[in-house]
DNA sequence: AGATTAAAGTGTTTATTTGACACAATAAAA
DNA sequence: TTTTATTGTGTCAAATAAACACTTTAATCT
């Protein structure tokens, strides 16, 4: 058996909102159940000796093979009747694999979490129940099991309040980018469209980007300059807030 | 005994930082313990049929007596550590009472609320761990047990950038209130004075108060006018978030 | 090779918002 | 009745945000 159920605490899971960006589209890594099929969050348990951060860092890191992945805990669903519904459940029954079947089906709260990472970087890898990890688009998105979908929804509102006082991008995109891909970023997330010089200057103004003697050539048309995040700004702005919103 | 720790959720508690204004003064609700003497934040389990929302109401209606407090989670603490100087367990050994030590002694992690009360309307309560229910002003607070220090810091922070951009004060002023009383609200909570003229500007341009044709007499000096929240505007606003910071 | 195409670079003008600031009115207290 | 200190109120200047158009460029097409 893969999960030493007890090894973790009792009552408490997590799940976790991914967001990727690629080719100008919002994504969230979504796991398709091995019996159900139905798609789900990935999400996990905490164990014994960790923070639910370290936690859900661990279950990322299987996830997706990365480390240091920008993570915020933004609410927790306690539903007395979420879990109720969960084929994870059902799964192990047709599975016939799991000795601990009660653990699996006792009521658990679910501390959420979203996440921003390199789409470019992560590997998405299917966990015990799941037969395959991948990237949708947001619009492609369905019904997911339990309460995952008010999660989702929890998660991409906690996103879109945080965009107008946080800077966001440098666990998005890659190194370097260019100011029509860092404007499409914001433009997708916030779902509106934004003027092309008002939001240059706006976020020139942050003095949280780099700009280099480079320019990304390939696209038909006049190549953009590229840009790096100023680590040491994006961090002051991280944690002092910048100003207003869009 | 009086907690029958069964019905509770294993792993999870939650602590409540209650938020009360008197005399110009931010105050938060503290319990001191019956044996150790010590501070703590108000706080309990989740009875397994109920959400954590339920649960800190439930929780503050016993400490408060106020049912429909304005309440909001603000984040989970789950450093590991975090339970192990509990100083309950100590008195519940002291006090002989318990037949359920273990427990209470295990790891929880616990999930942070905060509310607004008004002041004037609780009736401050002792648990079953404290001799004593008192509001202390924010600068009295010394000391308190396991990480409630850490837990009231979080959430003064929270509350601070909440009020940049939701409405505050219905849930923490009485029914009719004075534009200088509600500037002392923010001043108190943003720890920083503001115009007078720009508060009022900027109160009145949200359009979330109905002046009053009364005034408040008995202080010397030109009395002020009354105010009332616009109720239905403020919900508004409430969901739909205001603009900009101080 | 030259023409065409569409995205990217760039600055100014106007409207809106914010910030600073002072004097008259009032009720209570002296 | 005089004094006192708080409240009510408006304007002007500065900063910020919003609207808007033309030139430059690399790739593609012919």
């Amino acid at each position: 058996m893969v999960f030493e159920t007890g090894n973790f605490l009792e009552s408490v899971s997590l799940d976790c909102v991914v967001f990727g960006f690629h080719q100008n589209q919002l994504k969230v890594l979504l796991l398709k159940m091995k019996y159900s099929h139905e798609r789900a969050l990935p999400g996990g348990f905490v164990m014994k000796n960790e923070t639910v951060e370290q936690a859900a860092s661990r279950v990322l890191k299987e996830r997706t093979g990365l480390d240091n992945i920008f993570l915020k805990q933004f609410m927790v669903f306690s539903d007395p009747s979420r879990s109720k519904m969960n084929p994870a459940v059902k799964d192990l029954v047709e599975s016939g694999a799991n000795p601990n079947l009660e653990w699996f089906a006792q009521r658990f709260i679910s501390i959420g979490f979203y996440a921003l990472v390199d789409f470019t970087k992560a590997v998405p890898t299917p966990d015990y129940f799941s037969e395959k990890a991948e990237w949708l688009n947001l619009e492609e998105i369905n019904s997911l099991i339990i309460d995952h979908n008010l999660i989702l929804q929890k998660a991409l509102n906690t996103l879109r309040l945080q965009i107008s006082y946080q800077p966001i991008g440098y666990n998005l995109l890659p190194e370097k980018f260019t100011m029509p891909e860092l404007q499409k970023l914001y433009e997708t997330i916030l779902g509106k469209t934004l003027d092309r010089r008002n939001f240059q200057r706006r976020m020139l103004s942050f003095d949280i980007l780099n700009k280099l003697p480079e320019t990304k050539k390939g696209g038909a048309h006049k190549p953009p300059y590229l840009y790096e995040f100023n680590l040491e700004n994006y961090k002051k702005a991280l944690e002092n807030g910048l100003t207003g919103g869009w």
